[in-house]
DNA sequence: CTAATTTACGCAAACGATACCGGTTCATTT
DNA sequence: AAATGAACCGGTATCGTTTGCGTAAATTAG
């Protein structure tokens, strides 16, 4: 037995009336009688009748659902965010289809070819950290695919961006440690083309530069692969805690990168923040829970969710082609825990 | 500019073909002619001709779509299984559509007809903390949705179910808190009539029997709203803490909970595990990072969701109707750490 | 009372792809 | 030489819905 739905022929047939008298009884036109209109609707609610939405794609060449593309949903910052995006998305009656790269560009670039095949209105998306190359998102683009970029947006003009103004929270977090008396700060940023990296290292070196303190090339440490796995996180942090500079504290720049950190401090017997201080980028929110409790960049993931679904959904739902991008910068939220003071 | 992809009817117009052909063509049907097929499928790949999933849908009466309903995307379990879930679509080719009931019975019961009357070909679905009644599921099932149900099962027969060993976990959990010393442990669990809570409370009970403990019904207690917010679990905590028997442990029976317990007592400064032991139910992977180090018991949510979208697409393929229904039930984890250890 | 207009509905095409039912060539068999 | 049968391809209905157009009956205007 199938799963089948009552179709307006059904109805038709039910009431000895044609389909299109049936369909313009349920859209209430006025060139259907109110009596017609009565039996239809009323034999339509008895029934339960629901439009079929594959149908009315085919027809109206748009599917009602958006994609969206991130490198890891088991990730708090964009299992938040996929929260947010879900929720405007229910509201407008969208789908949400989601899709993993996974950190990894040719997957990336698959998953957003996926959905685009899969006839999604619109595709939200936040590039892997192996994304240097953004022809196949402009190609896709330039076809008149509805894009919205948040978190790691891309280079190129004329598209909604949404993010957390990457700078300020960078500078922000490096002058609260240089407040806190850290002055050998090391960064451990995500791969280095992306424009969060680039933003937030940005943000660093201007904070260093303001309280004149000398930048370090090799203090700055990228993880081409996101920080995924502990064991990229665990070279780079070698590479300077052994090495001559070794820092008094760490700015890590990403979620994973951030718990990868405390993790191999825990490994190799590291006491934060006697012995290291570290401030990180985190969306956990049991953070304060940590032993020592974490000092954060906390971003707004959940309203920047909303705030990129509302701007998409709307941006398909726009008449008019749409020649006016906004680029959407919210303020992070900076928590001050025990990992940056020192005793 | 709309997103349009090229049809068969273009391709059937620029070769002087019918479209009939070369929709045999592409499916290469052996009563077409092997210049034919090359002319078709060379012109296809130059343009990139991806067969519209929509007309398909409408067409073959499936979507290549499933739902995934939890009551909270924001959650690491329910996002690792979510992880899973994805990764098996992905390999066969299938959409994954997720909705959230946000444990509201309401929001359970609109999002499974949403995702139903998306035309998803099978539903897996894991229920709220406020769902006692299974009729909207049941009338769906009956209708001829194909369902799988995972964590939070329901008691209907004929249905396949994915879980862990509940029982055995909490009973291993339980024993673990009384061989450590513990006597007087408090079992905080979801709401009552959830498959997950009972099989943990008697589990719970069995070994506080086992071991000639008496149980205590004002030792359990339920969270009949998942503990989602803080302040439930702390109005539940408060009656045990400050009551008559004050526990000397907890087993904290869901992922919401074991931290908002541990959230408790950090705010009322209660000592773990001098004071109270703690051993919760938690798929975070750096519980071994929290102050003190936390014992958990870990789900496979990962291979739980591969499993059960492995179940639901075979059960979506299958050319006779399915009369075999497994219930997989796999072992969970149980890790040891401080928060169990007396000092 | 005729002519014009309105009302209320049906017919059929369209969206993209598939599949059944034919039909037209040739080559092979009796 | 006629019949059979592959081989190869086109026409068309179909999925469920919307919509432009056509048209009969009913109403109104002149």
């Amino acid at each position: 037995m199938r799963f089948e739905a009552i179709t307006i022929k059904d109805i038709a047939l039910a009431l000895g009336l044609s389909t299109s008298t049936v369909s313009r009884a349920l859209r209430d036109s006025h060139e259907i009688s109110p009596e017609t209109k009565e039996k239809v609707l009323s034999y339509a609610k008895e029934n339960n009748y629901k439009p079929n939405p594959i149908a009315l794609s085919l027809k109206e060449k748009r599917s009602s659902s958006i994609g969206v593309l991130v490198s890891e949903i088991a990730n708090s910052f964009f299992s938040q965010a996929i929260n947010g995006i879900e929720s405007v998305a229910q509201e407008k009656g969208y789908n949400v289809i989601i899709a993993q790269s996974k950190e990894y560009f040719d997957r990336e670039v698959s998953s957003m070819q996926f959905l685009a095949s899969r006839s999604v209105d619109g595709i939200l998306f936040s590039v892997s950290a192996e994304t240097s190359d953004f022809t196949h998102i402009q190609q896709l683009y330039n076809r008149g695919m509805h894009m919205v970029s948040f978190d790691r947006t891309v280079s190129f003009g004329d598209i909604h961006k949404v993010s957390v103004d990457n700078f300020k929270a960078a500078y922000e977090a490096t002058t609260l440690l240089i407040n806190n008396g850290f002055n050998n700060i090391a960064c451990i940023a995500n791969a280095s083309f992306l424009s969060i990296t680039m933003e937030r290292v940005e943000g660093y070196k201007a904070a260093l530069k303001d309280h004149s303190i000398p930048i370090i090339e090799e203090n700055i440490g990228f993880c081409s692969h996101g920080g995924l796995i502990y064991e990229e996180v665990e070279e780079i942090l070698n590479k300077k805690m052994l090495g001559i500079h070794k820092p008094d504290a760490i700015l890590a720049c990403s979620d994973k990168i951030t718990t990868n950190t405390m993790r191999y401090c825990q490994v190799h017997k590291i006491s934060i923040p006697q012995e290291v201080g570290l401030l990180g980028f985190s969306n956990l929110d049991l953070t304060d829970l940590l032993s020592p409790s974490l000092s954060v960049v906390r971003q707004p993931a959940y309203e920047m969710g909303r705030i990129a679904a509302e701007l998409l959904i709307n941006q398909i739902a726009s008449k008019r082609p749409v020649t006016q991008f906004n680029n959407v910068v919210l303020p992070a939220e900076l928590h001050q825990r025990d990992s940056t003071r020192k005793k």
